[in-house]
RNA sequence: GGCCCGUUCGUCUAGCGGUUAGGACGCCGGCCUCUCACGCCGGUAACAGGGGUUCAAAUCCCCUACGGGUCACCA
């Protein structure tokens, strides 16, 4: 039976180069009738924490991406091959790595991080490629004995034989490797855990994998997991190398990418200090700008982004589900980032994936992230969903992200709210964004001196302002407040007031309860608003009036 | 720098020796229109370069250029 398997170290959020990985091997099992797993490569004691574990599985959840093995999550996890956790199996790795020491594959190194960033340093300055120069292999027997009675820190190696290595890539064929390419790389760290390389192998060969699709970033570590399969006698699973997702740049799609943007948006803006109320000290301000690996978090970046009024771009499962991408959406896309049906197909949904799913369509070239793209698919997928659904998802949405609309709505303006935006939002935040006049209060509403809405308040004959001066009573006047109702009657005055164009009395009342000239359509917007907010509105937009002499 | 991988419209891709090189997103133009969108109609646009092989090459081979990955006691 096919099994593939996913392997994320826990150091945060799932990022969509992986989410692409676990979707492929996902649906490469599914279209198998095989069993998709998850396993938590957690050897990196510095790194690893419980918390940034769960991160991801919910993405994986969000996405509709279910795993038959690993952690438990929801109706995802349980199986008999685990732990899934690596930090759980060092037993395991023990046992398999005695073997190889008692084959005299492996050997003990006891030379220090130090020692060997020296050597390497030098290496390069003579411009030469560094490769460990097996200084421990000739060390003998008593004097390593003497080591570790002195109980000096060591590694264990892998001796490497000297053969050339092919790894057969079911995307991109064979890769060979020539004899004396590779070192005596590590295969067990000083703490006593395992290095990625042995436990990955130890660990596909004892949870029966039997595919292993991953970034192509991979490609170079995999002779050195064929060459200890074969000290083991493991079976070599099939390699499959997806290429990596780059930003629209062509630089990689990265965790840092957020800090990146936002360091570029501070120096162009010659900001010296943290800006107020974005909870970043001094300090930290300092670091944080002149080393570029570090990162602010989550919060923090976000009030920077606001203060600095720039996007920050979307990069983890999470950034695209916050930003109001539908998740069968999201993995749809990502789907079609590497891999294609063959014909003219691309907007289908998981069970054509599953039904359709092949390694040999994989595409071996790198591919851009085009948001653009992902929102015309959002915007198609929301406008198939019926007036229901749509109402639904963006009802969970604000939930989940937009608690002040629903504090401020009833329900029933939340449904016209929800209505006046399906046939025009690209993404569930777009309604909310281009919204706020909704739940701000009455006299927190503005309207800068812009181009806009002077056009809109200031110019023509009569200007915006004497209009709403004049219809000001009629709408006082009407008693039924419904859209259909406001429609006929607004409907009737431009027709004797504004030469029945619309236009000339909708955009001034548009700009005069929203502050903007951007807004759902306006008898929706002030059916939404209720009579009250916006005769005040009126009032206090007639009261404010923008110089027009500057105009 | 060594090793490895890649290269079709701006972007994602179809193409697996013979096609007017197809689709999607974007972009441009027009229509619709109470704003922004949506929708509709039309249009622009690609085989990185050079050598081979072949009756025939985007498709096969080689070289060059460019892009990327990787060279940790990270995964």
């Amino acid at each position: 039976m096919i099994r593939t398997r996913f392997a994320p170290s826990p150091t945060g959020d799932l990022h969509v180069g992986g989410a692409r990985s676990a979707l492929f091997c996902w649906a490469f099992a599914r279209h198998e009738a095989g069993r998709f797993l998850l396993r938590i490569e957690d050897t990196d004691q510095k790194r690893s924490s419980a918390a940034a574990g769960l991160g991801f599985l919910e993405a994986l959840d969000w996405l509709g991406i279910d795993w038959d093995e690993g952690p438990e999550h929801g109706t995802s996890g349980g199986g008999n091959t685990g732990p899934y956790f690596q930090s759980q199996r060092l037993e395991i790795y023990q046992a398999q790595m005695q073997r190889l020491i008692d084959a005299g594959v492996a050997y003990r190194a006891f030379e220090t991080p130090e020692e060997l960033a020296q050597a390497r340093a030098g290496a390069r300055q003579r411009k030469e490629a560094y490769r460990y120069d097996r200084a421990a292999l000739s060390l003998d027997a008593d004097t390593v004995q003497q080591y570790l009675d002195e109980g000096r820190p060591h590694v264990i190696r892998f001796k490497v034989p000297d053969e050339p290595v092919v790894v057969v890539d079911a995307v991109l064929g064979e890769v060979r490797i020539e004899a004396g390419e590779l070192e005596d790389f590590v295969i067990r760290k000083a703490d006593g855990f395992p290095t990625y390389h042995f436990a990955v192998v130890v660990d596909d060969q004892s949870m029966g994998v039997t595919h292993v699709l991953r970034g192509q970033e991979h490609l170079a570590n995999t002779p050195k997991h064929v060459l200890l399969q074969q000290a083991l006698g493991y079976d070599t699973p099939v390699y499959a190398h997806v290429s990596l997702i780059f930003n629209p740049d062509g630089s990689k799609m990265s965790k840092r990418d957020k800090d990146k943007a936002l360091r570029a948006a501070v120096r162009e803006r010659g900001l010296d200090a943290p800006p107020a109320g974005c909870g970043i000290d001094t300090d930290a301000w300092s670091s944080w700008l002149s080393d570029k690996t570090t990162q602010l978090g989550h919060e923090q970046a976000e009030a920077l982004a606001g203060v600095l009024d720039i996007e920050l771009p979307e990069i983890n499962v999470s950034d695209f589900r916050r930003a109001g991408y539908l998740p069968e959406v999201l993995l749809n896309y990502l789907a079609l980032l590497g891999w294609s049906p063959g014909d003219d197909r691309e907007q289908f949904d998981k069970a054509f994936l599953v039904e359709h799913f092949s390694l040999d369509r994989i595409v071996k070239s790198p591919a851009k992230f085009d948001r653009a793209k992902l929102k015309a698919f959002n915007l198609d997928a929301i406008q198939a969903m019926d007036a229901d659904a749509f109402t639904t998802r963006l009802r969970a949405f604000a939930q989940q992200f937009e608690g002040a609309f629903l504090e401020a709505m009833t329900p029933e303006q939340f449904e016209t709210f929800a209505g006046a935006n399906h046939e025009r939002c690209k993404t569930l935040t777009d309604p909310f964004d281009q919204g706020r006049f909704f739940v701000m209060a009455d006299d927190e509403i503005t309207w800068p001196d812009v181009k806009g809405l002077r056009k809109a308040l200031c110019k023509g004959d009569p200007t915006g302002y004497e209009r709403l001066e004049a219809i000001r009573p009629m709408l006082e006047g009407l008693s039924d407040w419904s859209a259909a109702s406001l429609e006929s009657a607004i409907g009737d005055w431009a027709k004797s007031n504004c030469e029945g164009n619309l236009g000339r009395i909708a955009q001034p009342l548009r700009v005069a309860v929203s502050g903007g000239t951007v807004s759902p359509p306006i008898f929706d917007t002030l059916e939404i608003l209720g009579q009250a907010a916006v005769l005040r509105r009126i009032e206090r937009c007639l009261a404010h009036q923008l110089n027009t002499a500057t105009s």
